[in-house]
DNA sequence: CGTGCTCGTTGCGTTTTTTCAATGCATCAG
DNA sequence: CTGATGCATTGAAAAAACGCAACGAGCACG
């Protein structure tokens, strides 16, 4: 159904060498134990706009992002959704798989992607055999949790100037040079809990007063005045 | 500080015949090896009010809700208090802990609670002999996170009618009965990211209309109607 | 080159929520 | 008993957000 491009196994490089083996789920684990199971972890390009999988599947594979960014869905009631996490560069998603559940969500990539696919098996035998990958999971799990709580703190309150700026700021948390590339404004109200249309006006006037300025693609923000208004 | 109600170990009955052994934490951990640690986890009794540990302090125990209600709270850069989860029977709070994190909340008692203080080392030395635990644990983990998300999901979205007849739903759930105890006003309102006045409000209105009844402390809940009104 | 489509923006009237203030009720200490 | 305190409720005006519609820019497609 998916015609995602995909190799059998890592083919940039193998994952004992893989450029993010240090800070990916599998740091701290033995190269031997790795080699044996690479041929099992599949990599994926995924473009913009595919979902990884769907809400309600049973969940037989984790994945790890390695490049891009992938958000994660739910819906409401009367058909509405909600974003309700950012999944990016070495962070891990569809945990839940590993405790038997099917995936709580629409995973849908936002800016193109590569992930690996690991499938449930694999990590089996690996937690058999190093306690240390427990720690990672749990490291990963826990890393999730604090993000969905920053999300309700941070995106879910005050008025609408308040979580678009918290927005912004977090999404050009990493680079300290201010620049990101913006969302649509539906996804920035389903973040956010606000309507497109607020969304809209509310980076409207950002961008009039100044405290974003366009500029190819990426934008500039005025993290100072951000932060004025994130916490005002 | 919390001069709370504490006893050396469990002595209302050993953690070996503890009657929660089987759908708790500690669910499918030989009895052997739960006799050797029942003496390091210790019983509290903490009442309405308390805080169990306070968001920034070092996590050197995570705990089991035997029986009561705990809030988790997260705060504003405004100042304003938000309550991100609520941890009841049978729920695992402070497992950032577990990965070197300190508390990420103030968790404080909601309904006179009876938990048990696990200290960090004990669970260290379990994970060593037992792997069960970590699938428990994990377990916990995904759970806190799917509450995290439903949270943000249910009661985070649409107005404040809607969240309110979530939020009651939602408390009213385990019991089919429609039984349930109402938070402060102030309470509803830091769970739904609303005024106190607005939950207020509401709340009076559906006590007008007949669709929460009052009766002796608890309260009892028009379910079909509620629904109705969660997903119009 | 025109057509249809999506997306961001903006105007405008309506609805919802907030804010500030006042009131009533219960509890508790002295 | 009495005053203080905390909490729920309610009113009224102001502010914020929504819902709907219109418009224009950009883009793919035939």
């Amino acid at each position: 159904m998916n015609n995602n491009d995909k190799t059998p196994h890592c083919d940039e490089g193998q994952c004992e060498l893989c450029n993010m083996r240090t800070t990916v789920l599998f740091a701290g684990i033995e190269q031997e134990l790795l080699r044996r199971i690479q041929h099992d972890i599949e990599e994926r390009h995924i473009p913009r706009g595919k979902t990884m999988y769907h809400m309600g599947e049973p969940g037989r594979s984790i994945f790890t992002v390695r490049q891009g960014l992938v958000k994660l869905l739910q819906y409401l009631p009367d058909g509405g959704e909600r974003i309700v996490r950012l999944v990016r560069s070495t962070d891990v998603t569809g945990l839940e798989a590993l405790v038997g559940q099917p995936y709580q969500h629409d995973a849908v990539v936002e800016q193109d992607a590569v992930v690996c696919r690991i499938p449930l098996d694999v990590v089996r035998r690996l937690e058999g055999e190093s306690p240390q990958l427990y720690r990672e999971l749990m490291r990963r799990w826990q890393q999730a949790l604090s993000e969905a709580d920053a999300w309700l703190t941070e995106l879910g309150t005050g008025n609408s100037r308040q979580r678009v700026a918290r927005l912004l700021l977090r999404i050009t948390n990493e680079a300290g040079d201010g620049l990101c590339s913006l969302f649509s404004r539906k996804d920035m109200g389903a973040m956010l809990g606000i309507t497109t249309e607020s969304a809209s006006r509310v980076v409207a006037e950002f961008k009039r007063s100044g405290l974003l300025q366009d500029g190819a693609g990426t934008f500039h923000c005025d993290r100072d005045a951000l932060e004025e208004i994130a916490s005002e």
